[in-house]
DNA sequence: TGTGGGATTCGCT
DNA sequence: GCGAATCCCACAA
């Protein structure tokens, strides 16, 4: 298990180069409650400044923004719809914007910490592959917060681990997003193949 | 200072 | 499958 540090290696690339990387890596995440785990399983890339029309720094530096140019290795938090936060890993060098949206994971570590933060004051049940199946769930069940927005994720109490041996990948157009059927056809999202906790709807774009 | 829209999820049908 | 919930941010005035 080799351990990454931001500012070397493959972080100091675009999103699109870093995305099959990506696959396979752990995220974890530890606050007073506990830890919790992800191995990340489908990713998507954004690249700003003119590339591409359905990134948040599409039309350059903004304050809410400015963490995608603050270097690779670090947490992008955003707000959206009212309700959910979405976490992005930085892949660009310092004044570049790249970065690659965590759109599901599996939780290989804290499920039961995990369960509690999704199931909430319910209780219900969640099936364990759905815990961080999703870009706002992925946010829940790790506890991330939408004040963490910049954090080191090589650094408490974050922990990025690489994968040691690149698991296969697949690659297609991105969903979700407005905009999304311009004129970009870059191959936006990356998943594991055949993995339970890739969003279903996502595995399937076109089912004719 | 006001306004419009959104990188989603969940529950009901 | 469909629609509601909900609030931060960018941009226009």
């Amino acid at each position: 298990m080799t351990l990454y540090r931001p500012g070397r290696d493959v972080f100091l690339t675009s999103a699109l180069e870093v995305a099959p990387k990506l696959l396979g890596a752990v995220l974890r995440h530890e606050t007073a409650e506990g830890a919790v785990a992800v191995r990340i399983t489908e990713v998507e890339a954004y690249i700003g400044d003119g590339v591409d029309p359905g990134s948040h720094s599409f039309r350059g530096r903004t304050k809410r923004n400015a963490v995608m140019y603050g270097g690779p290795g670090h947490l992008y938090t955003y707000f959206t719809y009212g309700m959910h936060v979405c976490a992005n890993v930085v892949c660009s060098p310092e004044g570049v914007s790249s970065a690659l949206l965590l759109r599901a994971g599996e939780v290989v570590e804290g499920v039961d910490l995990a369960t509690r933060r999704r199931s909430g004051p319910s209780g219900r049940a969640i099936p364990e592959r759905d815990l961080a199946r999703g870009p706002a769930r992925l946010v829940v069940a790790t506890g991330i917060l939408l004040s963490e927005n910049g954090s080191d994720l090589f650094a408490p109490p974050f922990d990025l681990h690489l994968p040691a041996v690149q698991p296969p990948y697949e690659t297609g157009p991105r969903t979700g997003v407005s905009g999304a059927g311009g004129s970009l056809t870059f191959p936006w999202r990356f998943w594991i193949p055949g993995d339970p906790t890739v969003s279903p709807y996502k595995r399937h774009p076109k089912s004719h």
